[in-house]
DNA sequence: TCTGGGGTCCTAGGACCC
DNA sequence: TCTGGGGTCCTAGGACCC
């Protein structure tokens, strides 16, 4: 929005105010294991990434804030966060790393990721959320924007946040932190501004004021680099990039500069939106040190390359595009990919196209493979409902099974996004010989792509 | 910060088409 | 033929987020 002269009464009404709530619950996983395990209350709990217990290796996925006073972070490796707070088995004498000399006072407890704990945790913390919102966005498991407009005003606009942080509590037992703003981008650093736990509301005419001291690193999308530079231009806080010429911000930032300047002076005019299909999978794993041998990292990419296929399977995603990741010693991150004619939902022509892809790093050393299906397409029957889009093989879609109605099937329960699995049954088992067959007719032939 | 895993979006160059 | 401009797709990499 410009800062010059308005027309009269054609800019003064701006769009409507948007009341946007942005909840984003505390240091979710140790949350999650405190629900399960009640005596981790008020301990320090690190909860590790690729961690088995009695273990050093993986990192932390979550700490604690008690765990944060021994300067265990967020994404340190295990071994490290270990150094600082050992952990509370290692108190008895059998363990294998006992240690006579702690005390309860320095240890701490340590819990490997059980993601589909947490899911189940996030799904009664949403059922809320859309209970006390016309529209959510689930930004990641344990945070999402509401658009709560029409539920409130703000002059009750605390106490209706009071109201949303008490049910999760009270129904769920997590603690979350809300922030409340006419934009998404203030209503996350407002949820952020006062955690755990906390609770900041920023009304309209208050949002200048609100940014305006800000580190610029606390924007949204202003990262290391991009804060380095920003300091380099002079500018360190959102209050200097709120009044710096945007020109070379765009210059050295292209769209992403005005979407800072923008941001920065509390200028955002996204809606909140839900959450559409998502456009790729991936798998990756590290390995302990940097691997040359060939044979141990073919290995990984055909275990990575079937769960990302057996994932978008379950999923019902076509994908058309097939990629894979490299990363060399120090940490340079090598992709590759491939798109086919058409979408495919082919575990086997993922295991192939993958290895293909990765010949080029068979015999350097790498620390870390990945592989990722994308372009995807979710063939379901809203789109059909769209655009009348059709398929182009003249065939019938993996997914038409049920005809298009006019729609309000609510008594119908979901059909299956893919009726031939169940047919199958040893995935990839019996079709391996006759490659020109498709497995579901939606998708092209490997005839196709030779 | 010596580095885990799963994502999103943007940019830039080249190919190709009209 | 030696040269325009615009559009789209593909690929690789980078920054960022949780």
């Amino acid at each position: 929005m410009s800062d010059g002269p308005r027309l009269p009464g054609v800019e003064e009404k701006r769009e409507e105010e948007r009341i946007v709530l942005h909840v984003d619950a505390d240091c979710f996983y140790a949350s999650c294991e405190r629900l399960r395990e009640p005596k981790l209350e008020g301990e320090p709990v690190v909860v590790g990434m690729g961690y088995e217990p009695g273990e050093t290796i993986g990192a932390v996925a979550t700490a604690s804030y008690e765990a944060r006073e021994f300067g265990v972070e967020s994404a340190q490796a295990i071994s490290t966060a270990l150094e600082r707070l050992p952990r509370r088995a290692a108190l008895d004498s059998d363990a294998d790393d006992y240690d006579p000399d702690l005390t309860r006072e320095e240890t701490g407890y340590y819990r490997p990721v059980d993601m589909d704990y947490y899911e189940s945790i996030a799904e009664e913390v949403q059922s809320i959320l859309h209970d006390c919102a016309d529209v959510v966005r689930e930004v990641s498991i344990d945070e999402a924007y509401l658009d709560v407009t029409e539920r409130t005003a703000w002059e009750v606009a605390d106490g209706f946040a009071r109201h949303v942080k008490d049910r999760i509590r009270r129904e769920v037992g997590i603690v979350v932190s809300v922030g409340a703003a006419p934009t998404m981008s203030a209503a996350k650093i407002a949820s952020d501004y006062d955690k755990p736990d906390g609770l900041t509301v920023v009304r309209p005419g208050e949002l200048r004021e609100f940014l305006a001291p800000l580190e610029v690193d606390l924007l949204h999308g202003v990262g290391p680099v991009t804060a380095r530079e920003l300091r380099e231009m002079g500018l360190e806080t959102a209050g200097d990039v709120a009044e710096a010429d945007p020109e070379p911000l765009v210059e050295r930032f292209g769209e992403r500069g005005r979407e800072l300047y923008d941001r920065a002076r509390g200028d955002d005019d996204r809606r909140v939106e839900p959450k559409g299909d998502p456009k790729s999978f991936s798998r990756e794993s590290a390995f302990a040190e940097p691997v040359s041998d060939p044979e141990p990292k073919y290995e990984q990419i055909e275990t990575l390359a079937a769960a990302v296929a057996d994932r978008a399977q379950r999923e019902g995603a076509l994908y058309r595009t097939v990629g894979v990741k490299a990363v060399t010693p120090p940490y340079d991150v090598n992709t590759r990919e491939q798109s086919l004619p058409g979408p495919i939902d082919d575990p086997d022509l993922v295991d192939r196209i993958a290895r293909d892809l990765f010949t080029e790093f068979e015999t350097e050393p790498v620390r870390k493979v990945g592989v990722r299906v994308a372009n995807l397409e979710f063939a379901a029957a809203d789109q059909a409902s769209l655009d009348g889009w059709e398929r182009t093989d003249g065939g019938h879609g993996a997914d038409d099974s049920e005809p298009e109605t006019d729609g309000n099937d609510e008594d119908a329960p979901a059909p299956e996004p893919n009726a031939n699995d169940e047919a199958d049954p040893e995935p990839g088992g019996d079709d391996t010989d006759d490659e020109s067959t498709d497995r579901s007719s939606g998708q092209s032939s490997l005839a196709d792509f030779s």
